[in-house]
DNA sequence: TTAGGGTTAG
């Protein structure tokens, strides 16, 4: 609604110069509206206005602030939070409380959102759908079929929103059975209407499985016509399991309904310099600079005492030097124990020599190695990239978790990994 | 006792 944090402030100083004092409501309307929005840092900045007003925040204030810190996965802002409702007796509100589980879904804790769901005494729907998606990004799928099942018996009835975290559980764990029955029950035994979402989800299951003519069938028979999330989950898919023709289909399709986003182009780049098709590579490139369309900039963050060190590609870290001598260390030990760089990430035409290097400057690398460098050794690392990890940093990743015994949390762009002792989370389906 | 609140994606 707010759009305009500048404008919203406005009205506020409007309402000053009226000769009334914004109360509560009307700065946790300008915290709400531009967390919804998706301006996170906009909303934290005017909590941090209306805190200096000397507004005391009261459990809606706290609920949308607790949607920024997971939007932004600041656990340890989240934490505090958290304390302030149990000192100020919010904890109490089903709101509050549901905005925690959130929180900590998002920040990598699972562990504190279970908690938090645990004493919640009156559970509602949204309650349950928070956990069950918060399982479900990280790829718990059993879990979630396991939680679904508790939710029907405590009585409490699913909507679409249920439905789309647990089959985006089942897509995000392979569990193509479970995906196929919670589909047909959804209209069956629940008379929800299967929307575009659910049916993405289904695609995505099917593709990521294997199972890619199945996809392309289901995508044929649907009674709504494909959109961009669908070719893209089928896309996805094709580059999964290296299907060229398919995959070409899909980002034509893609391509015209959205030729602005990079992320198509950089999965054919990845697709084509998987079977060395250098040709088709700069024919991708060619393409995106006639549309104009500019690969977006590629960021990671770590969080080590509550300060965000941010690693933009391209760009110079002031540790660099101390970063790169503890990475050359640890891929030496990861070699030790099997781990072979992945080259086929890399899609630039340079001998594999170079293609390794390329791979070593990934910003989600350097974002855990700083992590393991900076932070104690019992701390989780907390990882955010703003866009899909790439597959070598998927299986670093898993390296390093064993390498240093230490437990790695990675939200990229789609979905959450958690990394330890040499597995993740997702199985490896994503 | 009213405003403002928590859950959906490749």
């Amino acid at each position: 609604m707010w759009g305009q944090g500048d404008e919203a402030l406005g009205l506020i100083h409007q309402v000053k110069s009226s000769g009334m004092s914004p109360n509560v409501v009307s700065w946790t309307a300008l915290v709400s509206g531009s967390s919804q929005n998706g301006s996170y840092r906009e909303s934290l900045e005017f909590f941090s206005q209306m805190q200096r007003e000397g507004i005391r925040p009261n459990s809606v204030t706290l609920s949308s602030l607790l949607r920024n810190c997971g939007g932004l996965s600041l656990l340890q802002k989240g934490k505090e939070i958290h304390s302030f409702s149990i000192k100020n007796g919010f904890i109490e509100d089903v709101f509050v409380a549901t905005a925690l589980i959130d929180m900590y879904c998002k920040s990598g804790n699972l562990k504190a959102a279970y908690e938090v769901f645990e004493r919640i005494e009156n559970k509602t729907l949204a309650t349950w759908n928070c956990l069950i998606m918060g399982f479900a990004i990280y790829g718990l799928g059993k879990e979630v079929v396991s939680l679904f099942e508790q939710m029907l018996g405590a009585d409490i009835i699913p909507d679409a929103i249920t439905f789309t975290a647990v089959l985006s559980g089942c897509k995000n764990s392979g569990l193509v059975n479970e995906g196929w029955k919670y589909f047909d029950s959804m209209s069956s035994d629940y008379g929800i209407i299967p929307t575009i979402e659910h049916y993405s989800c289904m695609v995505d299951l099917l593709g990521r499985a294997g199972y890619l003519d199945e996809a392309w069938d289901f995508m044929q028979s649907m009674p709504l016509k494909p959109d961009a999330t669908i070719w893209g989950a089928l896309l996805g898919s094709c580059r999964i399991h290296k299907n060229i023709q398919l995959a070409e289909i899909a980002s034509k399709k893609l391509f015209e309904l959205e030729p602005y986003n990079s992320a198509n182009y950089v999965l054919m780049l990845n697709l084509y310099a998987m079977f060395d098709r250098w040709g088709d590579v700069e024919c991708i490139k060619d393409l995106m600079s006639d549309i104009g369309v500019k690969n977006g900039q590629v960021w990671s963050w770590v969080e080590i005492d509550q300060i965000i060190h941010v690693f933009c590609a391209g760009e110079n870290h002031p540790d660099e030097g101390e970063i790169y001598y503890e990475l050359y260390h640890l891929v030496s030990e990861m070699k030790k124990l099997g781990y072979k760089p992945d080259v086929k990430c890399v899609y630039q035409n340079i001998d594999d020599s170079e293609k390794e290097k390329v791979l070593l400057s990934h910003t989600e690398k350097l974002a855990i190695t700083y992590g393991l460098i900076k932070s104690r050794s019992i701390t989780p690392i907390r990882v955010i990239k703003n866009s899909r990890i790439c597959p070598d940093c998927h299986t670093a990743a898993k390296y390093m978790s064993l390498v240093k015994n230490r437990e790695i949390f990675l939200r990229d762009g789609s979905r959450f990994h958690h990394f330890s002792e040499g597995k993740c989370s997702c199985n490896d389906c994503w």
